[in-house]
DNA sequence: GTAGCATACTAAACCGATTTATTGGCGGTT
DNA sequence: AACCGCCAATAAATCGGTTTAGTATGCTAC
């Protein structure tokens, strides 16, 4: 039997898995449903029901274990606090510290989300924001990720990197984190340098290249354009920076230091220079970027820009809440800017002497 | 101003951000919200309704770009759509993998989910499935997570171990993997064989110590008490390994072999065994267990045992979903078990000569 | 002539809350 | 006695859909 006849008891209902509504506890209590949900939400309207009345509701309601319905709620109130957030690949170290920061804050404030992973599929990063949107999310976080179309609620990405109206961006500064690497490695004497481009569907690729090709000037080292390769394919494993760094060496010219696109690029880098005998960091200084997880337990520990992930999805969450509660007509900020640290560890060394 | 008059046509209702209502679509229409649900939900009492009524129904939706209220529709049907996962941390390799297998199979069949990480606290525990279940999720995946108390909607435990009334496990052979890891150890000559046993809180870790025992004893090699070690803490770093198998050296018993409780631990553990001057795996052998992503790209690669973490995530989905469909009074699987793999790569060996 | 039936719909209940406007009783003033 | 204001609530509208039961019309068959 699905449903309890109207004649079952509240204990019944209770005892047999039916959860308890507004209604049937206002009836329980011989008092209308306005009334006890004015008391239970302590709504200001609350405030003609005398104290003990307000006790026996509360009583009732813990007894019987009343949860209200959080779709009606909803549906009512035109609130789901609900967000959603878009990554490109849930099991990836990058996307999974940003959300771990952007739950952190959602949790404590009330609100859940649900992930969405699009995995590059341009039909599914257009058609997910819509889908999201039908289940009333209040607002939108996108990792990594170019939102096209504008929302009808709130956005903000995270390494976004499209002037696009309504979103609001967090970024790194990525003048500084390529500043912080190149000088590290032209300190340590490092003159010929390769280097790794993200993949072309990246968000940050652009950004991040133009900005170590400032930072190399500025240092008066030149790129020598044989010594710089490029992610290619979809997936996020250290496969793809070992395939690009095989390619480098099988070109034959020389070089010292490797600074890679990320973490897991370096990774796969480090691999295909030890298959071809380099010691690193003696022959060649490996600099990697996000510093995420794994990177402090590689062999030799990878030296790294480190991106303040949880704290840029705690920031994201914060500013898209802030954005929900603030009146439509005010303001936005366009763009948050955060600062890169540059983890030494032990895969970068002074260059090598020419011999 | 937040709503248009009332007299606002549809058009200038839709540029103005303002969602189209299945009411203003049937007035639009001059039909009624009855005979515009049942068309567009090809509900089959549709079938009265003419073929030209039909298309007009449907191309007005299309051009008015109607996208039906998830909430409303909802709360009518009693079905969600949108399940939850209860994960300890969501930024862990391991919780990753499943996810990530989850929400193929989610969102492939029109499915949402709520992700919430407890970070082993007990009262959050406790608490996440009652706010899941107050959200409406019709169904509720734990991974790595001991769901304390019987749920209202059917439950998939991922590595749950208890068997609760109404949970379904999906477990691991964890028979079959110790017997594979023991086997490759002791074929390979080891006999001093060191553990790193998991924390008490997680609940795979009993069921695993008591298979490495049998396995252990199968292959009549004995476990010496003073090289089974066991992580200690709640973080999810290879630092936690690190530092038991610091301690494990301190005592100074001989071993040419570590069997670590997961990849993590096992890295942790090559950083403190490297640092003692122990060379892996000439002088000691280490098996690490889960197969992440990383373990893969350490240094040495790491031989480890495979759980096919991915494909238990999507068969706990599919599971889930198929008892969403049944019916209430049908049965449900208490258990399904998946087979784990050796991977063998580098830092297994044959075991040194004493000497 | 009308019973029977298909066609083409619509009215209204319903899901489970929130929220606004309203009511009835009562004590105290003029 | 009429009026006011306050207390303690309640009735009813509402959110935006789905779904059941019903109705008006026209046609056929007997």
């Amino acid at each position: 039997m699905l449903r309890p006849k109207p004649g079952t008891t509240l204990r019944a209902r209770k005892a047999s898995g039916q959860s308890v509504s507004l209604k049937s506890l206002a009836e329980h209590l011989g008092l209308s449903q306005a009334a006890v949900s004015l008391v239970i939400n302590r709504s200001p309207g609350a405030k003609s029901i005398p104290h003990r009345t307000q006790e026996l509701i509360r009583k009732a309601a813990h007894e019987l274990n009343y949860r209200p319905n959080h779709l009606a709620r909803s549906l009512r109130q035109q609130r789901s606090y609900t967000i959603g957030v878009v990554v490109p690949e849930i099991s990836e170290g990058y996307a999974a510290l940003v959300m771990s920061g952007i739950e952190d804050h959602l949790l404590q404030e009330g609100y859940f989300y649900f992930v969405v992973s699009h995995r590059h599929r341009d039909e599914l990063i257009e058609e997910y924001p819509l889908l999201l949107q039908q289940r009333a999310v209040e607002g939108l976080i996108a990792v990594d990720t170019a939102i096209t179309g504008a929302a009808q609620v709130p956005l903000v990405a995270v390494s976004g990197h499209r002037e696009v109206p309504g979103v609001t961006n967090i970024v790194l500064d990525h003048a500084r984190a390529a500043a912080l690497a190149m000088e590290h490695l032209t300190k340590l004497g490092h003159r010929q340098i390769a280097f790794i481009q993200g993949q072309a569907f990246s968000s940050d690729t652009a950004i991040r290249w133009e900005s170590v090709c400032t930072a190399t000037k500025a240092m008066g080292v030149t790129i020598n354009d044989r010594l710089v390769g490029q992610l290619e394919g979809e997936s996020s494993s250290p496969e793809l920076g070992y395939q690009v760094t095989k390619r480098l060496l099988a070109l034959g010219e020389a070089f010292t230091a490797l600074f890679a696109f990320n973490d897991i690029s370096a990774i796969g880098a480090i691999q295909a220079l030890r298959e071809a005998g380099r010691r690193i960091p003696q022959d060649v200084s490996v600099v990697g970027f996000d510093d995420i997880q794994s990177a402090a337990f590689q062999n030799p520990a990878l030296t790294t820009v480190r991106q303040p992930l949880r704290e840029m999805g705690m920031l994201a969450a914060e500013t898209l809440l802030r954005r929900i509660a603030a009146p439509p007509e005010a303001g936005y900020p366009k763009e948050i800017v955060v600062q890169p640290d540059l983890i030494c560890r032990a895969s970068t060394a002074p260059a090598p002497n020419p011999s």
